[in-house]
DNA sequence: GGCTAAGCGAGACGGTACGTCTAGTCTTCTT
DNA sequence: AAGAAGACTAGACGTACCGTCTCGCTTAGCC
């Protein structure tokens, strides 16, 4: 049992993710955490430095933090739409956790930046398959520079989850999609910019 | 006396306001504050519900929030780079202290709300002013939504500081307003949008 | 409430001499005593530095240590085996403590000084009283020194307590008062020393 | 090396007696133990029940416990304050120790019992001879019970220990000798006592 | 001009989480 | 097959912070 048991490591993370979803980020104890998962606070600080460390691992290595893939509506406008909710719905998850640690990142740019580095949905193949789709339809979706276009559309969902807060309804989906980014694509497409 | 001293509260929110730069959010103590301020606890909680709301307060009646006016730059992409530049200015003061009080704001709604009230730049001159000139130099700057111009942009930056987070570097700026802002300023006029 | 409240510092010490009698020293913690005294670990740590600390402020000024007054029997060698067990019973309620405590005491010379300052039966005045009884009796009791008579019966008690253990029966009783503390008396009575 | 090895026991024993004298009982740990001795825990534990037995057994193995064997110094007198004062040496090396370990002895009679049985000085012959050169000289040394002799010897060694504490100094041990142990030893030889 | 009401500084209080430490058990790998 | 290495559970310890409360003192406003 020499090396750290990754036994425990799994019952402690997966305790957390329990108790961080039932009771929030700053209402968890770690004398909780340790209790459900049958473990001894000196394994918890054995392992992670604080609670903080503990829960941007368990986002970084047991929450699933990738959007759902935008489904094929037909058109470009509604595919556009379509990936504003998959990222609202994958933002309001992660909002919770990233303001309930926020308070340590802060003092913590260490912490942070692994926390960062987890954070984008990854996977923009989603959101090259809808430019792809439009282009085949015919719509003005060339060129688009799909990164760009997938950190516009998450900038607009959380500068709406911190300015106006949760819930994100449709409305704003729709104004999202269909006054700035459709907009957008079409400006690309007609003038493209020099890539960066 | 017997109305709550303005000037106990006034060296309260003036301590807070000190040690809020000095520690951060979090490693800030309400007995720091009650000494520093030299004042007494019960004369802090007989003011405000909590350490949130006192700095809530702070931020709204003490911290300067509104972004410098953006400069005339003489072209429509300088001045929205420039509108970019003002914004980051801003942002970055205001970052660290919602990111400090966040994980409070996520469970208490109603202090979000007022947080949220003195959040934006509640002057949308600047931007208007910016639109005007730009059309009267015949750039295409009609019909722009000044307010969608404001969030949008607002939301870039908030997004890089989270994601990417701080500093916010001058290649950012012209990014933002080469790449996003200007084409969609472009788009809006050409093809505007039905107002929401 | 500015000073340190004495009913608190009274329920803390209370509960604390009732869980050293229910669990003993060591299996006695912290947590239970704030627990019982319906008061926070903070309220005691205020007080005392730590658990010793606490202990040796229970013992020193909760704790009944004065042995009972002997009784007069209606001879020297009664009275003598009296005064012994008078001192049985106090060594053995005072032993588990002390013992409890000595680990500690061993290490911190400053806590045991102020423990032994508490510790004797400061009243020798029933030692006195046995021994002008003695006197007035005939019996060969002058010129004996209470204080080193006191000191001699304590020894052997704590000595019995040390090397053999609990309980002290009246075997013991007899002996020391018959073999060793009336031989004792007599021989200072013909031939006294001088008195250091 | 099938049975339990001598070797190891022989190291661990060492260590822990090092340990012991350099740090006392209770800050020292079993972990320190271990590794100074380059042993496992396990190992200790395999051999040993917990801490204070092992250390009850270093007290009985390899602990000089005996006292050095008091000299002729020509009187009875100096013979017993030689007594006093050997018994003043070794009880200081033994005290720290007994004192570390009482607290656990308390709620362990077991143990306590293991340790009691090497604590006396087992060799009485250094008392015994003491008492046949003072008969020899024509001193009031006869009939004297040696095991009592010895046993109020010690527990007024022990008595100055606990209530006073260290060190013992020379005037301790001569009003031991001339005010307590001489008239005791005198009144025996002149009004024997049953012997018990 | 006293009386009352209230704010005030000071700081103790209950509660609770944190992170550290130790004792004693258990597992895995090495020799 | 015994031992070294060291991770494990359990739980006590002492610290820090929050928000409440109680003291006296001082001040303001009203009779």
């Amino acid at each position: 049992m020499a090396p750290l048991d990754p036994v425990r490591e799994r019952a402690i993370l997966d305790a957390t993710l329990e108790l961080l979803s039932e009771m929030g980020y700053d209402r968890m104890s770690v004398d909780q955490i340790a209790k459900r998962a049958r473990a001894s606070k000196a394994t918890i600080y054995r392992r992670w430095a604080g609670k903080p460390e503990l829960v941007v691992d368990v986002i970084c290595n047991r929450f699933d933090m990738d959007a759902p893939r935008p489904r094929d509506t037909g058109s470009l406008r509604g595919d556009l739409a379509e990936l504003v909710r998959c990222l609202c719905e994958t933002a309001e998850r992660k909002h919770t956790l990233i303001m309930g640690l926020s308070s340590t990142l802060v003092s913590n740019q260490e912490l942070a930046r692994a926390l960062r580095a987890h954070l984008p949905s990854r996977d923009l193949s989603g959101v090259e398959a809808l430019l792809v789709r439009g282009e085949n339809r015919g719509e003005p979706a060339r060129r688009a520079d799909t990164a760009r276009l997938a950190a516009v559309a998450e900038a607009l969902v959380w500068h709406r989850l911190i300015f106006v807060g949760p819930p994100l309804d449709d409305a704003f989906v729709v104004e999202a999609a269909d006054d700035v980014l459709f907009p957008l694509v079409r400006a690309w497409a007609e003038r493209p910019v020099e890539q960066s």
